[in-house]
DNA sequence: ACCGGGACCTGGAAGC
DNA sequence: TGCTTCCAGGTCCCGG
């Protein structure tokens, strides 16, 4: 569920609350999200327990926990369901599998009903984790390199939203902000890589760019309570979304807004403003 | 090597 | 009021 306005969001919630903080213990239960650790969730308890929490980083859609002294760091990915919230309930979400009790009372609980994200140890190599060392930079990243990413998705064959959504390629950017940044700079999903001139190709990554710092100001898009902050709060950008699950409705030109799929994904666009070619 | 499609899950909404 | 079907903000892996 969460693209790179909601995780920044979590990022900044969780940052004022664990950092320079103590995890004095760990509860939770095993379960799909410690799949990619060995030792499963034992394993990732017995290693968080007693660290004291120095940073908390992002790239895309993951952030990470790093700890004083250490060179491995907690990678959080939520998913499609993720929630990472901080409470001092000691009531238990059904979907709970790890929950952080930290030095002063406060707890921070990992929530996933669907269990798409993960909870991953790793190494830290030239500040990226190891395990995310094949996603790109996002476009908000010091590392970002627009003429770079420009060049590669002229160089494809492939449908310009199916790029956006690569992580591989650009990272950060969901299908929300695909379809919101493609209407804003008049493209239609479908559209081809070598098709498009390098002016187009940088008009719609300025527009994810900046769609997506808007959103960040607002605490990013809440539909439902799928999606709420790290204090269980929704984020107010839904009622800027310009096509997004918005297929009936009118675009700001007038124009019905439609609904196709491409590569197994909802496209959100106006006909009008977005021509196919 | 690239690309599209399916798999992985739960739960809410819409349809009958 | 059920029961069924469809759909969802993501990523990874497989076969063509």
């Amino acid at each position: 569920m969460p693209e790179l306005p909601e995780v920044e969001t979590i990022r900044r919630g969780l940052q004022g609350h664990l950092v320079g903080k103590r995890i004095q213990s760990v509860s939770g239960k095993p379960g799909r999200l410690f799949r990619n650790n060995p030792g499963g969730y034992e394993q990732v308890a017995a290693t968080l327990q007693g660290k004291l929490t120095d940073g908390l980083r992002r790239r895309g859609k993951f952030i990470w926990m790093e700890f004083d002294g250490e060179d491995q760091v907690l990678v959080v990915h939520l998913g499609m369901s993720g929630q990472a919230r901080v409470t001092d309930s000691s009531a238990r979400h059904k979907h709970e599998y790890l929950r952080l009790h930290l030095d002063g009372g406060t707890q921070v609980s990992f929530i996933d009903p669907r269990t798409f994200g993960h909870l991953t140890l790793s190494e830290v190599r030239d500040s990226v984790p190891v395990v995310l060392e094949h996603i790109a930079p996002d476009p908000l990243d010091a590392r970002w390199d627009a003429d770079a990413v420009i060049s590669r998705m002229r160089a494809s064959r492939r449908p310009i939203k199916t790029m956006l959504l690569d992580q591989a390629v650009l990272s950060g950017v969901g299908n929300i902000y695909a379809d919101e940044a493609l209407h804003r700079a008049h493209m239609h999903g479908r559209q081809r890589g070598t098709d498009l001139a390098k002016d187009q190709v940088a008009e719609v990554l300025a527009a994810a760019q900046q769609v997506m710092r808007e959103a960040i100001k607002v605490g990013g898009t809440s539909f439902d309570s799928l999606y709420v902050n790290t204090d269980g709060e929704p984020g107010y950008f839904s009622r800027s979304l310009s096509v997004y699950g918005r297929s009936g409705e009118s675009c700001v030109c007038g124009t019905e807004i439609l609904q196709e799929t491409i590569s197994g994904r909802s496209h959100f666009y106006c006909p009008k403003c977005q021509p196919p070619s």
